[in-house]
DNA sequence: TAGTGGTCTAGACCACTCG
DNA sequence: GAGTGGTCTAGACCACTAT
């Protein structure tokens, strides 16, 4: 037997799993704290922050760093090539979606941001940070790279609506996608802090890169979920 | 500073980062034991893997059940919807892949392989689990799930080549991508021991149906990947 | 059999959140 | 100020791998 069915790890998993899926603790619920469960199951806080982090692996709880560990609600759908908004796609599934405009800056392009637009020399380039929420959790960071020159005045606009359909209605840029990439990995420490999670803790990253119709690259995007919070769906003709 | 630049955490994270960057430690390459490094770090084993952890997030090593903590080769770019097979893709990166049969079985179709197959009623299904390497590492675990009646005698040929090239060549099906989905979660036992991963580490898990040029549904699959092994790339017209 | 990571005990202090 | 998770110490035994 290789498994942890007989651990104190696996008893406690299991048990975890089946309060939660049982519903004896509703989605968004808060736990008790690692102390009281260590003291539930009689163990030490170790072996419970690691049943924790397990259940965490699995999608079935998160945490909210030093506040305490909550049931994940169901993960929404996404799907990085539809062409409806962020906000359409959720209120497509019923949930509520809300956007914060986090942070704007202008600045010379360089590194990541660089590389991903393709720049060629040094550019202006814009950066617009915002935090998306789903039934009022913060669970999508994302960061917009807008080549400066393209895009006079932006910055004065609403930025916390759809971009995408700013640049359509304001600059005639109907965006088609052409690349996206998805990564699992490990928040860096501003994406950690805006969404509540603790450094290192894991991400689905995602990077996208928008030309419009001429074929000229416009913008970047670059996207990081909970994992807990959703999975991507994508349907193909053919 | 909430961040963990200060902590003990943080520095071995740090000094370990930048030896495997710098190339001090080669790809593939095994890390010194966790009770070296926590004597050459004048640590705890447990803060040690705290670190081991998190570089594992960010998918810069790895660990194999038991044996040790590996600095990770790069990823390989995988796309779900390309029409090429898993070798093919493998060898156009210049990596080498194989294929190795697991286990094949037939049963009567329930759980998840009636609701992914959308099965009504009884219904045999073939069950066929591959192991696929990556430069001798085995980074993914394979299940495919076929509609037995649709493809009689198939356990007799190959099954560690291309299975929807089997499916033309021998059945004269065309398979039309329609749907896949990909969902960040823990392992599963049987997927874990293949991979010689620990219980409850986390993958990549992808599912696919796949339809016939009639549309008929003939098989799914399940994958799980080695999250530190792949990135998903997807190129789209329009 | 020696060595590895996996699990586990029994504590401690700190940084931060919340009321 | 009380409570939380984040970090940390100093050990231990076990299941498994490699030889």
């Amino acid at each position: 037997m290789g498994t942890q069915a007989n651990t104190q790890l696996g008893k406690i998993k299991k048990r975890l799993r089946q309060q939660i899926q049982s519903r004896l603790i509703s989605q968004g619920q808060k736990l008790p704290s690692e102390r009281e469960l260590s003291e539930l199951f009689a163990t030490t806080r170790i072996t419970i922050k690691d049943a924790l982090v397990s259940l965490e692996t699995e999608g079935l709880i998160y945490r909210e760093e030093r506040r305490g560990w909550y049931v994940s609600p169901e993960r929404v759908c996404y799907n990085p090539l539809s062409r409806s908004h962020f906000h359409q796609m959720m209120t497509d599934q019923s949930r509520t979606a809300e956007t914060r405009l986090l942070n704007v800056r202008t600045e010379v392009g360089g590194g990541e941001y660089a590389s991903a637009l393709a720049l060629q020399g040094l550019m202006q380039i814009h950066v617009i940070e915002r935090v998306r929420y789903i039934d009022g959790r913060a669970v999508l960071f994302v960061e917009n790279c807008l080549k400066a020159a393209l895009f006079p005045d932006i910055l004065a606009e609403n930025l916390t609506l759809s971009l995408t359909g700013l640049y359509r209605e304001k600059y005639g840029y109907e965006t088609q996608r052409s690349r996206f990439e998805v990564i699992p990995t490990a928040a860096p420490a501003h994406v950690a802090k805006a969404l509540n999670l603790a450094e290192g803790q894991p991400v689905m990253k995602i990077c996208r890169i928008n030309y419009k119709q001429d074929g000229e690259l416009i913008d970047c995007e670059f996207e990081y979920w909970r994992p807990d919070a959703m999975m991507i769906q994508i349907d193909s003709e053919g």
